[in-house]
DNA sequence: ATGATACTTGACTATTTTAGTCGGGTTTAT
DNA sequence: ATAAACCCGACTAAAATAGTCAAGTATCAT
């Protein structure tokens, strides 16, 4: 299993956003210069960011975007979500009145699965985008 | 992030196997059939189940293949590692002096990233195969 | 012996997903 | 006016995944 870049890079970026916000706004090319990512790639995650009300976009020079909520308030479980990285353990559809693998039951292990993908999220629910930027801060004293 | 079919198939196969195990070797064919894996496929996944010496061969009629270990002594863990399913959370490469995305330091969410791989993984140390019959054995009741 | 069953191996391929790129906008401060 | 920035949709190359396929070899039952 894999985190994809789109993840990964949402998360980066907003915790390089969340270090400046209160001040200016922050732009993309400043993000994309600091963190390494394409601009290109960057505009596509905050479009999507912003549809889910995680950023606020600020238009025309000296724009930028800014968090639209507390940075206590974002957790990593809003990230992913917003930027459609989802945690799949299995492959069949939840709605699906079939079971595994087109049979007519469970698969043996799919209560396996199912735990695993709660673990995963467990995770992801506990962290907030606040604590990433104060782990990073006290990383750097 | 999402497993791999290789990756569950793989528990999905042994735990049908653990539960016949002790009588006599299980065949691929049955397995495929019962949890409807592509044979092919299944030959594929036991060939590296069989060169990490999680499972034996038994070749000929009426052959198949056994655990190579108690059941309680194979963790998700070490099925996983055979198969070559890895927890990849970060792009770079551990070894590597550089940082993450080419830059000279570890990017801002790089503790993160370890910390969710360490998460994930604790998980699948802890899960035995034996735990998994069990587990299904109980729901059946 | 011989046929059937089942493991063994390696190469090949189609599909899907990922990770972008590209080309055109629109808005706004200066 | 113009440059800096956001905005949007379509396109594409590369990688990973999920298999398939072909040609074996070993062993058992008869």
């Amino acid at each position: 299993m894999r985190l994809t870049s789109k993840g990964r890079y949402a998360v980066m970026a907003l915790v390089d956003l969340a270090r400046f916000d209160g001040i200016n706004p922050v732009s993309l090319r400043d993000i994309s210069l600091r963190q390494g990512i394409s601009l290109d790639y960057l505009e596509q995650i905050f479009s999507k960011l912003r549809k889910k009300e995680i950023v606020q976009s600020v238009r025309g020079t000296q724009g930028g975007y800014i968090l639209n909520k507390k940075a206590k308030e974002i957790r990593l479980t809003n990230i992913f979500d917003a930027v459609d990285e989802k945690v799949k353990t299995v492959q069949c559809k939840k709605e699906s009145k079939k079971g595994c693998n087109g049979k007519s039951t469970k698969c043996l292990t799919h209560n396996l699965w199912d735990e695993l993908e709660t673990h995963i999220n467990n995770f992801f629910d506990k962290k907030s985008l606040d604590d990433l930027v104060k782990e990073n801060f006290e990383r750097r004293l």
